[in-house]
DNA sequence: CATGATGTTCAGTCTTGACTGAAAGTTCTG
DNA sequence: CAGAACTTTCAGTCAAGACTGAACATCATG
């Protein structure tokens, strides 16, 4: 059973990520596999947590899984699937965000080439904003590494890897 | 009258800027906005240009402008408004992305507040993303910066201010 | 291979919120 | 100050899509 205010969190991290893109239920799913115990959560357990349906948990883990951002693992002799939210999906949750600014670089550029032949004064105002996205595009790989390497000097140098 | 991939353009700025929660409207007008001619519009030219009512151009030019993406301005003896997407407005939609990973650790914050009682090895999936995205808040600002003066180096040393 | 347990799919429902259009409000000109 | 030209507001419409739940598929076990 879900306390008040971790209910409150759960609900939140719908809200926040149904407002990028994702489902509700997506948000609350990985919300709810950050703080649960056990880690590890069986369909069934998420659907009660959740009150959801198992038709619901089934697609949206689906998605979560396929962006990296859960894991699904399996016991031996056990039919159903345990669900938990791994170190690296944080990973993939923040390469997923940057992905946003080569996306609009890339319809930027589009956009660019529509009015190719229009005077240097109106391009400007769209070439302005794209420059922005490729630099920011190249910029968030260096961001998140030098983040990994913070941590690593934190936790005593581990995972200098990757 | 738009071209057909200047209309595309317009089009994709309106489902990209959608999913990322604004309207498909302001997405339009913006990406309108940003490669019309002349560069300032009058809110009859953009319902025709996008085909949309008075009052959706009203309440979308609103919400554009009070986030700084768009400027109105009006002329002597005009009773009209004109829209137009000035430079700032790069600056300030960069921003506001830059706001979401502000949002995302205050509400993991309250996360972790949710479960201060819990073991330490269920504490630790929370308070990694939350150290990312504090990460990340903290660099958005130095990124934007280091654009802004190679900005400055290319185009011979205007605009140091900012 | 039958049975029960679990997972997936998909047609239908229901909610949300973007957009329309008419009415009301505001500001300029003669 | 009357009237014209715009703009804003807001109740209503409509479409998109998240979620449900039942039917169907799959797998382990006796």
């Amino acid at each position: 059973m879900m306390s008040e205010s971790e209910s409150r969190f759960v609900e939140e991290m719908g809200q926040i990520l149904a407002s990028y893109g994702m489902t509700p239920m997506a948000g609350r799913m990985w919300g709810w596999l950050l703080i649960c115990e056990p880690a590890e959560q069986t369909a069934a357990e998420l659907a009660e947590a959740l009150h959801a349906s198992r038709g619901a948990i089934s697609g949206t883990a689906r998605i979560l899984a396929s962006a990296g951002m859960i894991r699904r693992s399996t016991r031996r002799g056990d039919r159903r699937e345990y669900f938990s939210a791994p170190p690296e999906g944080t990973d993939q949750f923040i390469a997923g965000a940057g992905r946003v600014y080569g996306q609009l670089r890339e319809m930027l550029e589009r956009g660019l080439s529509a009015i190719a032949d229009r005077p240097p004064e109106t391009r400007v105002r769209l070439q302005e904003l794209r420059d922005v996205m490729a630099f920011i595009e190249t910029e968030v790989p260096a961001v998140f590494d030098r983040y990994l390497s913070e941590r690593a000097g934190r936790t005593g140098r581990k995972d200098i890897s990757r």
